[in-house]
Order: structure tokens, then sequence, then C-alpha cells
DNA sequence: ATGCGTTATGCTCCTCCTCGCATAACGCTC
DNA sequence: GAGCGTTATGCGAGGAGGAGCATAACGCAT
């Protein structure tokens, strides 16, 4: 049996359609971190286009503002998470964490080869 | 907030390619439970050519025979689950169960709406 | 006024995946 | 031998999603 490797996801659907999942935090995340939607995008190896379209869904399938957005000011512009943005990432974190080590335990249980 | 629904997925790969997942094993139950791979496609609601990829799939990727066939014979052929395949099944359960439930409790503490 | 970098939006191309159709081989029954 | 239902395999059509390109608007610096 060749090299076998336990993979898991979680993610927040609203009416079949995504709303956030662990990549799309992953990308709000890095706006918080960069101070920019175009950085943020081009930090997890996206077009602009992908990860603002994915923003917007997002914000219209949460039914919440998630970006403070400014075009034009010093350096061209900038982008800041809103606070209910902050509150729903928390709260996607506190679903999520420790789930993909769980499934890596059980694999290693039934699979466990040292 | 609209209606919001937590949804997660757990499976197996072997080089970035899907080797087990929930769907896939639902198909060779489905196969156990009808005695052929054309009633557990149709039980599924796929195409027969689908399922049986899917089958060849997981086989050339895990290493394993899941599927004893025959094609001709009373009734037209059959297939059953090979000892592999029914062990491989209970370890993929033991590892997923209870996942989408603990995903599940976690996402009502955090967006519990009764 | 010009230039710069960012937000904001439209459009085409390409790739992956699945579906659906077509066909052949097999082995039992009649 | 003819018919039947299943396994087994090839091929083309269609849909979804991302990549990539092009453009406009904005507001500060020079």
């Amino acid at each position: 049996m060749p090299r076998l490797r336990p993979r898991s996801k979680v993610w927040l659907e609203v009416g079949g359609d995504v709303a956030l999942s662990e990549w799309r935090v992953e990308l709000l995340e890095a706006v918080e971190a960069h101070g920019s939607l175009t950085a943020a995008a081009q930090a997890l190896g996206v077009p602009f286009r992908t990860a603002w379209d994915r923003v917007r869904e997002m914000e219209s399938r949460l039914g919440i503002k998630l970006l403070d957005t400014q075009s034009g000011g010093p350096g061209g512009g900038h982008s800041v998470l809103t606070p209910e943005a902050r509150e729903v990432i928390a709260r996607f974190h506190r679903i999520v964490d420790g789930i993909g080590e769980l499934v890596d335990r059980r694999f290693q249980e039934e699979f466990g080869e040292k």
C-alpha cells in the first residue's frame, strides 16, 4: 500500500454555496497581515480578481461587511478587516481548530506505519 | 445573517489524488447491498461509467483489489466486496465517524440560533 | 497636471470533471 | 445459437471554476 495521507475540510454554507472556508479565512487573515487585498492575494498565490470575488461572495452570503476598503490615498489605497469580520473569523476558528489533528490521530491508530 | 449550515469532509489521499472518501465508501457499501456495481451506481444516482472509474481509481491508488467481479453468468454477472475492501471500509469508518457531529456541536455553540 | 498603487468590474480562455452515448466481451438460460 | 444483464472501455459534449488580461475610478504625492 503506497503512502496514504488523511485530509479534512470544514466550511460553512448558506443555501448550498460556500460562505466561509479555511482558505477563505486565510485570505481574510492575509488582508489583516498585509494591509491590502492585493498583497494578500499575492501572498496566497491567487489573482487579485479571484481574491476580490471570494471576498464579495462571503460578504453577500454572510450578509456582513468584511472589508473596510479605500481606493486612492497614501500608498494607493488599503483594506482593513471590520470588527464583524474579526468576530466571524474567531468563531470559525473555534469550530475548526483541532479537527485536522483529531483526524490525523485516528488515522495513525488505523493505518499507523512508524 | 441568512441560514448558515456547517459542512465537513474527510478523505484519504495518495500523492495528491483521492483514494477514499465518504462518497466512495458509500459506493462500495451500495455494491455490497445490491450485489452489482450497476445497481449500486443507480442507487447513488450516478452513471455506471463514473462508478466504475471511481472503483478502478481506488483500487490502483490503494494497491488493493476491492471488487470480485464476474461478467456473464446468472443474472448477467455480479460484484462482491473483497475481504480487504471490508477491512479498509471499517478502518475508514473508525476515522470519520463522529467528525460531522462534532462540527455540528461546535457550530451550535458559536452560531446557536434556537 | 502627472504618476502611482490600490480598489472595482467585465470578459475570454483553458482545464478539470462529470455526464451521456456507444461498443465489446463474458457466461448463463432457454 | 439467440437473448439477457453485467462487467469493461473509448470518446465527445457540456458545465463549473480559476487564470489571465483589460479597463476605469479613486485619492494622495510630486
